[in-house]
RNA sequence: CGGGCCGUAGCGCAGCUUGGUAGCGCGCCUGAAUGGGGUUCAGGAGGUCGCGGGUUCGAAUCCCGCCGGCCCGACCA
């Protein structure tokens, strides 16, 4: 490609409403262009990176033997009724009606359209299976931010395994585990491999890969000494004992006039420490779960934690099997307790479904609120004073807490998660009557794992994690191009003769290189390589072609060699196919 | 959905308080010089001032409504 009839716009500023450093440098190299909220379009030199990272999905599914697919975009609403997402998904479905008012959505995932194919698959013996795709998803997300990396519209390789039972699942998850390494380590990106929720789509297991960066959205808590990682959706640690006093026979209460919050009841005269308290949270879930098709029903319920801790939202959706979790409104609060936010507490409590996080198991000598505005009660006795149906892990850990595996002291870091692979089971494949018969000739529902990368995501990342002051800095596996040739005097003969030789001779070795003949100053022609990030740059100028050389720099650390013009080709050549992997 | 900020040329912005024929920088086009890190000079093109309504002799500017975008929070497979 020559660069002056390559569309690469290339901009002096940042965006004005960028804050994302890859946003910023996608849009200014003149990768992306925004549309509307998190709507993107790709631009030549962004969709050569994106092409780039997709051969590398592609062959990495190809090699663990997975078939390529393309799956419609839109969906009819049945197909996501008949497995009670269209339910449960809430606003977050594009949702439409075609010319006959059927409703229609478009597709956010395909676990529904897989597995509704699988049902022809009839006997174990076409088992195992593993389909992928790369296909557009359509999310509507209620605030798209940080340019690529949280849009509405974007590209996902999603791949979904099909097994007879968990053992040919876990294989397959391993399969996708291992490839998933070998993508991203491609890609130049590092994620860790954590433990995560599997919130919505369900199932038993699964891990994220999450590439550590401030404009990450997620934060995982991992151990530096033994490898543990976690989201902190899913993450826990050991705590340290804590010692009660003994208790009193039965609670007592007092006047707490003005408190209401637990740091208030810290400093109040005759209050206790954060760690003595009890902190009673009103939620409001939706009973049906995740199992139960049809609009859900909701209940309110008490949530208990240790003063000092705070609760996981997602916990306690997985922890009580609801889809939607919401702090109770006043109203909603006083109706059930009879007092506000402030005062509340579960001693006594009848009629409400409470739940109660593990570490306030045993503890006795706690204070927490009476239910009465401006009163408390100390000496509460968990096990004796109050009924709790469910005891479950709800707090969120925070860095400096005990690894759970090790004990090691743990960080939390921010995230961006480009990868995600579940163990779904048999939810959909049950629900779309995908059935087979096992040796036995018993029907049995396919066992189901679901596997995504999010392409623009990763592009993102990269830029996110490799850049400098000057711009991007592309690895050589996904870089637009990998060689640019600069030629400084254009005009002159010599110069662009030279610059044509080196270009012709690298495509005849197969190097991606672009030609930059422009009638531009050197310092421009050199800011926008620097910005659009291409890892190698050779220089033609009156300068070494004089002593018959030109110039080899490398993006990344701006190391330089003077090159034989006639060795040049091969030189740089062997190593991009050194870097190619 | 709650809070805050913002829509004026391709990009970045000023003008709005105090209404009077729309400006700056970059980029773009033409010409000349220059030629190893966003060079310089001269000339030029380009704008329904987000949309609709109102007030006014007159609205980018004041008022009302709507739409769109960004940030924080809520939410998020």
């Amino acid at each position: 490609m020559r660069w002056s009839n390559t569309f690469i716009p290339t901009l002096r500023d940042d965006p004005a409403d960028a804050e994302a450093v890859s946003h910023k440098l996608l849009v200014r190299a003149g990768l992306i262009r925004q549309l509307s909220a998190g709507i993107y379009s790709i631009l030549p030199l962004g969709w050569r990176v994106c092409r780039k990272i997709e051969t590398i999905v592609r062959d990495e599914m190809d090699k663990m033997g997975a078939q390529e697919f393309r799956l419609p975009a839109l969906h009819p609403a049945e197909l996501w009724q008949r497995s009670g997402r269209w339910d449960v998904m809430g606003d977050e479905l594009f949702r439409l009606k075609d010319r006959r008012g059927a409703e229609m959505c478009l597709g956010m995932t395909h676990e529904e359209v897989f597995a509704s194919i699988a049902s022809e698959v009839r006997s174990y013996r076409a088992l195992p299976q593993i389909w992928y795709q790369l296909q557009t998803k359509f999310r509507d997300e209620p605030r798209p931010k940080s340019g690529l990396l949280r849009v509405r519209e974007f590209v996902m390789k999603d791949s979904y395994s099909l097994d007879l039972d968990r053992a040919g699942l876990d294989h397959a998850f391993q399969l996708h585990f291992d490839a998933y390494r070998r993508i991203f380590e491609r890609c130049g990106l590092a994620p860790l491999a954590v433990e995560a929720s599997s919130g919505a789509m369900g199932g038993s297991e699964s891990i994220e890969f999450m590439v550590t960066s401030d404009a990450g959205e997620d934060w995982v808590a991992s151990c530096g000494a033994c490898g543990y990682a976690a989201n902190l959706e899913k993450a826990t640690s050991q705590l340290a004992e804590v010692a009660d006093a003994a208790g009193l026979a039965a609670p007592e209460e007092f006047a707490t006039p003005g408190v209401r919050t637990i740091e208030d009841l810290v400093r109040f005269e005759g209050g206790a420490a954060a760690e003595h308290q009890i902190k009673t949270l009103v939620y409001v879930l939706d009973a049906a779960g995740r199992e139960a098709p049809g609009p859900p029903s909701h209940q309110i319920a008490l949530v208990l934690l240790r003063g000092d801790h705070a609760l996981s939202e997602q916990k306690l959706r997985d922890g009580t099997g609801a889809v939607q979790a919401r702090p109770a409104q006043p109203e909603e609060i006083r109706a059930a307790l009879g007092a506000s936010a402030g005062s509340l507490g579960a001693v006594g409590v009848a009629g409400i479904r409470i739940v109660a996080d593990a570490a306030l198991e045993g503890r006795c000598g706690m204070t927490t609120g009476a239910n009465k505005d401006g009163f408390h009660l100390r000496g509460v006795d968990v096990a004796r004073d109050v009924r709790v149906d469910a005891w479950l892990d709800l707090r969120e850990v925070r860095a400096g807490e005990a690894c759970p595996a090790c004990g090691a002291a743990l960080g939390v870091a921010k995230s961006i998660e480009v990868g995600h692979i579940f163990k779904l089971g048999t939810r959909y494949t049950e629900a779309m009557g995908a059935l087979v018969q096992d040796e036995a000739g018993n029907s049995t529902p396919i066992v189901m794992g679901s596997y995504g990368i999010g392409i623009g995501r990763v592009m993102a990342s990269i830029a996110e994690t490799h850049h400098d002051a000057n711009g991007i800095i592309w690895p050589v596996t996904v870089a637009p191009f990998e060689v640019v040739i600069s030629v400084l005097n254009p005009g002159e003969v010599e110069p662009q003769e030279a610059g044509e030789r080196l270009y012709d001779a690298l495509r005849q070795q197969g190097i991606d290189v672009v030609l930059d003949l422009r009638d531009e100053r050197p310092g421009v022609k050199f800011k926008d390589a620097d910005l659009v990030g291409i890892p190698y740059r050779l220089v033609v100028g009156p300068r070494g072609l004089a002593e018959k050389k030109v110039e080899w720099k490398r993006r990344r650390d701006g190391l330089t060699r003077e090159l034989p013009l006639d060795r040049a080709a091969e030189t740089v050549a062997e190593a991009i196919f050194e870097e190619r992997r």
